[in-house]
RNA sequence: GCACCGGUAGCUCAGUGGAUUAGAGCACUUGUCUUCGGAACAAGGGGUCGUAGGUUCGAAUCCUACCCGGUGUACCA
């Protein structure tokens, strides 16, 4: 509905003052029409015109159609425009299709754990972003492919192993005595426990640090024993609970073990050319390019994550060929993923354009900030504990349906960058502005909807008020989601179905469906709205 | 030091050039309802949009300076 007011008025402006002018639309409050324009302002400044007069100008000029019903002038020289109730109706029952990413092959990380310690809250932010990204694109036609990255090498695996060996001693069948549902916490303990260590004891350094070296080349046998247990623990954990967070399955998952080599090689090839050797280190001049100079390889030849992610992004590259490629990260990588995205633009000019990096808030509680190092993290079971219960204080069943509304609205209704606050009482509130009041009004619409079916075609009718308002809400979800697909913000989707839901609910309580004589055309309105805000 | 992000009601956040009262939710006050699922609806109090200048017919929104908070700034991830 809104390309066709907005080509109406476009070829106005066009007929009265012979030049193209953007036109925009917005949408104002109700009370003043449905869509609003600045065009005669902007119009009248530039021909030195009464904004007022070129208004009047613009709206004698719009062809007769059956679209619009009213339009007037308001304030400074606003347009506002209300369209008939034939059209609105139309633009309900036929929204239109996206095609922001039609044709375009899209591959996204839609989560990144690290096995050998706990999957915490900001991880489960981060995977319930990405995915909800990968949403977005999917619906603007991309063919997309999720995948997931994890570092199952480097420092924060010596730590970890460092705690385990001296747990098991030299009998890896004390492992046995970890019950599943303890595994994570007990990842995360031993990974707190070997953090502390490295920092507080010199001896357990050097030793974490062989370790480190042990996890690349896993040459002892017990170390192999003990890691292949823990990964395999980590990674049944990870995909349980990214399940459990309502995230779409992934089709692959690369290791960086898997993306080392190969990002090694990479830069020791544009070693002089992208990257300066300083003694011995493989350096990125990421300062020439405004970010900072970060070593890619050490000066003992090992790979640093800046080599792995190169290294990745070729890994991915062979396999999909992707046009974008979509990564989430904290905000504390923004910068470092700007330099690996250069020096990977600089190696491999196939993929210039290709890596994008979509930089989250960070989870804070309301006590302070959390730590992964000192073992003040919540893990992603405590979380899913504590809206479990609070469920369930309410009288109802915990379901992967309610489960997952509550949280994931959460994590998605502020604007992606970000920071989400976390207070514990107030995230598993079930009213106002959460998950659970949107599914509750999708609810009350389907129990209508089972009293009564709507008809098949929406009936030539007036529309009250009410209904007109309800209408004029459902109608916004094309512009709306189409907004959130072209700059990936979900928060937009979020908003818009609070106010669906709060419209409806408004329509709920002041008009009945069932049993009145506007049944018929109601019915038709609350299915419309109930197939929107699915 | 430099760079990036942020500062909007007591709290958590939308709004990033447009108006006639700067919006929600939570909390607080007061109502509605013998309900098509009350996890509802309605009304009210509460804001010099960090500060000071500037641009503009018009600024929370753009520019400049400053203040406050967060993050980053080479062999950790």
């Amino acid at each position: 509905m809104k390309n066709k007011i907005l080509g109406l008025i476009e070829s106005a402006v066009q007929a009265v003052s012979g030049e193209e002018v953007a036109v925009e639309l917005t949408r104002p409050d109700a009370q003043f029409g449905d869509f609003a324009t600045n065009v005669a302002l902007q119009l009248g400044k530039k021909q030195g015109k009464n904004p007022r007069e070129v208004a009047q100008e613009i709206i004698d000029t719009i062809p007769k159609n059956d679209s619009i019903a009213s339009a007037e002038i308001a304030g400074p020289g606003f347009i506002n425009l209300t369209v008939t109730d034939k059209s609105l109706v139309s633009s309900v029952i036929h929204p239109g299709k996206f095609t922001a990413f039609k044709d375009q092959t899209v591959v996204a990380e839609t989560n990144n754990p690290n096995p050998f310690k706990a999957m915490h809250i900001g991880h489960a932010f981060n995977a319930i972003l990405a995915d909800t990204t990968a949403n977005l694109l999917e619906a603007g036609g991309a063919d997309m492919h999720r995948v997931s990255y994890h570092g199952d090498v480097g420092l924060h695996v010596g730590k970890s192993m460092y705690s385990l060996l001296k747990f098991v001693g030299d009998d890896p069948k004390k492992l046995d005595s970890i019950k599943p549902s303890e595994r994570n916490k007990f990842m995360s303990q031993m990974y707190a426990d070997g953090s502390n260590a490295y920092t507080s004891d010199e001896t357990a350094k050097k030793e974490i640090d062989a370790l480190t070296v042990q996890s690349f080349t896993r040459e002892d046998p017990l170390f192999a024993e003990v890691y292949d247990i823990c990964k395999k623990w980590s990674f049944e954990q990870i995909d349980e609970l990214v399940d459990k967070l309502g995230n779409k399955p992934t089709q692959k998952r690369y290791l960086e073990s898997d993306a080392d080599e190969i990002g090694v090689q990479t830069v020791k090839k544009h070693e002089g050319s992208v990257f300066i050797n300083s003694d011995g280190a493989l350096v990125f001049p990421g300062k020439k390019y405004g970010i900072f100079d970060n070593v890619f390889v050490t000066s003992t030849g090992r790979g640093l994550y800046g080599a792995r992610d190169l290294g990745l992004m070729q890994l991915k590259q062979q396999d999909f060929k992707a046009d974008k490629s979509y990564i989430v990260t904290a905000e504390e990588q923004k910068d470092y993923f700007r330099g690996v995205i250069k020096a990977a633009e600089l190696c491999l000019p196939e993929l210039n354009g290709v890596t994008q990096n979509i930089s989250t808030g960070t989870v804070k509680l309301s006590t302070g900030k959390m730590s992964s190092r000192s073992g003040e993290v919540l893990d992603v079971q405590w979380l899913f504990d504590q809206i479990e219960s609070a469920i369930r204080s309410r009288g109802a069943k915990p379901t992967a349906e309610n489960i997952q509304g509550a949280l994931r609205y959460q994590f998605l209704k502020v604007r992606v960058g970000s920071d989400v606050i976390f207070d514990v009482e107030q995230s598993v509130a079930l009213e106002g502005n959460t998950g659970p009041y949107v599914q509750y009004a999708h609810a009350r619409a389907c129990s209508i909807l089972t009293k009564g079916s709507a008809p098949q075609s929406f009936p030539e009718t007036d529309l009250t008020d009410d209904e007109r308002l309800l209408l004029r809400k459902i109608s916004e979800y094309s512009e709306v989601t189409e907004r959130a697909i072209s700059e990936l913000m979900p928060h937009l989707v979020c908003t818009y179905l609070y106010e669906l839901a709060q419209e409806f609910n408004r329509f709920y309580e002041h008009n009945r469906v069932i049993d009145d004589k506007r049944q018929v055309v109601r019915l038709a309105i609350v299915n419309e709205y109930a197939t929107t805000l699915k």
